[in-house]
DNA sequence: CACAGATAGTGGTATATGCCACTAATTGGA
DNA sequence: TCCAATTAGTGGCATATACCACTATCTGTG
């Protein structure tokens, strides 16, 4: 192996996107702080208030998520009076969420801090390029990747 | 608040990278999966390899990542041998680490895993275009955000 | 030299996320 | 109708990551 000078950081798209996750989700907690939300949790709510009533299977697959990783993280939510559970009528499996009355006003309170952040890059990086990169972001995490089995022999 | 169609699926640039991040990260783990590294600990690794006994800081700044973190990231990999840390010899504050040679093997079992995933993603999102969203990223992670005090008074 | 202040890491705690094994509920046949 | 296969979530465990409080070192200055 050859230890070459890069440019930029990694020639790792995984590391390098990682990276930068990193940074911004801290730029954005910091400034969503004063809400007591991080700025996951900030997304969360958001996604449950857009949605109706959303199963948590849909959330998950929405936020490109883990099934269980979101239930895990639901739960500091759940615990905090922002959100609430309840089995959908017609099929007991489904488990659907929707925001409290106290959830919806955390999450008046927290977008206000939002947008400042939201505005705050997008003077940085320029508008057109943050929806630029955004969409990119899309994109990529509506891929079919495929992996391919390890021994595809059989 | 208006519940607005968006398009694309958030139009907060963090929750869009984290999104993106989750997806990407999962396809790197599947294929770096029988080494029996995480796409992370592959990074951390190569990023130990290409310094030079780096310091726990320096990995951390380089990486945009929390010095603590870093910290935790790294036990896992020490336990299994594939790194070893010392201390500096002028300034025995200094945490120095280094790829052991079980470490160094295992990396370049890694990387053959690695080069397969960084292909097939460039092969779908095309090798310019991955250019450019790392450049971008790059740039997001050294971006001088500067949080705004709650009570600039002073 | 002594000490206040700055630096580098550690450990604890909490959230973020994923995988796996398991349970509960539903559904599609035979 | 009844059971095998499928679907939706849960709980346990492990890593990823952050912040905070604390310890161990250095360093600059009187």
């Amino acid at each position: 192996m050859t230890k070459t000078a890069m440019p930029g950081f990694s020639p790792c798209n995984n590391a390098t996107l990682r990276r930068a996750a990193r940074k911004l989700s801290r730029f954005y907690d910091d400034v969503i702080a004063p809400s007591g939300l991080k700025g996951t949790q900030y997304g969360l709510l958001y996604q449950i208030y857009v949605g109706s009533e959303p199963a948590m299977g849909t959330i998950a697959e929405e936020m490109v998520m883990d099934l269980s990783a979101l239930g895990h993280t639901l739960k500091p939510l759940i615990r905090d009076g922002y959100i609430e559970a309840f089995a959908d009528k017609d099929d007991r499996r489904i488990k659907r969420v929707r925001l409290t009355t106290q959830g919806l006003a955390k999450l008046e309170e927290a977008t206000k801090l939002w947008s400042t952040a939201q505005q705050r890059f997008e003077d940085m990086v320029g508008r057109q390029r943050a929806a630029d990169l955004r969409a990119m972001l899309d994109e990529v995490a509506e891929l079919d990747y495929e992996v391919p089995p390890a021994a595809p022999s059989s």
